[in-house]
DNA sequence: GGAAAGGCGACCAATCTGGTCCGATATTAA
DNA sequence: TTAATATCGGACCAGATTGGTCGCCTTTCC
């Protein structure tokens, strides 16, 4: 637990690059990926979740790319995790896949529950501009 | 991220009914297995773990089995989580095994490094008697 | 001595995830 | 209109991680 996907790495490298950009301009996914040394395939895929969750906004054609579509301090890291990493569950019985044999006398679960809003809190706490 | 470990999962619910126990009882790993529907294998070496860590105390012989070894209130999750998860790098490029291609200008691992010691906090406040 | 408990190491299996490949579509520049 | 460059999306492979099992040993109590 609370290591960062790979993926949701790469999203906030791309973003907080993005956030350097004057206004107007845009980075292509083959530029982000060999400026900062991450997967050439695998970038793009990254930007089009971002985009399709609307934190980015893609502009096709021969000088296209990838910019910011809101402002960086309404971009919470959670936002991005969530968006990449899909929403966390911080008990496993949580999950839908592993049913739970102790449910009757599971009190164990809501306290779990509480410890994984204070720590979604935390990650929503901190946006892009402020990382 | 933010999913806890299976093993950490079952310490939890171990540790939880250990400390139901009356003073100088103690719970066998196949009992506390068949009781919370455990996996019977793994119990007792998610309880040894905890045992080596000095959390729990192991007693041998035909009627043994673990007790807690410390005040309820001393036991964190976060300890916990680190004795069977070890200890969580928020940032992939932290791990040792990835290098970072981008160490120049990455200054995006100071602000994680941050976040993660922010969400481990809340961990450490979470103890076994609260819980 | 036998039964029941923990301790330890090796090993298998399932899952997850990072990463790649391929093709389709849209847009712009020449 | 054509070529180049971009996003988009699905299928797929491979390596890492983790959950889980098996077997053998030591210790303790009856």
């Amino acid at each position: 637990m609370l290591r960062l996907s790979r993926k949701s790495d790469y999203a906030l490298v791309a973003l907080k690059a993005l956030r350097a950009l004057e206004p107007g301009d845009a980075l292509s996914a083959r530029e982000l990926a060999s400026r900062f040394g991450l997967p050439v395939d695998l970038t793009p895929k990254v930007l089009a979740r971002l985009a399709q969750a609307g934190l980015v906004q893609a502009t096709l054609g021969k000088s296209g790319g990838y910019r910011l579509a809101r402002d960086a301090d309404t971009i919470t890291v959670a936002e991005v995790v969530r968006i990449l990493d899909g929403d966390p569950a911080l008990a496993p019985c949580r999950e839908g896949i592993l049913e739970c044999h102790r449910i009757a006398d599971c009190d164990l679960r809501n306290p779990l529950d509480n410890l994984q809003r204070e720590m979604m809190n935390v990650l929503d706490r901190m946006t892009l501009a402020n990382l």
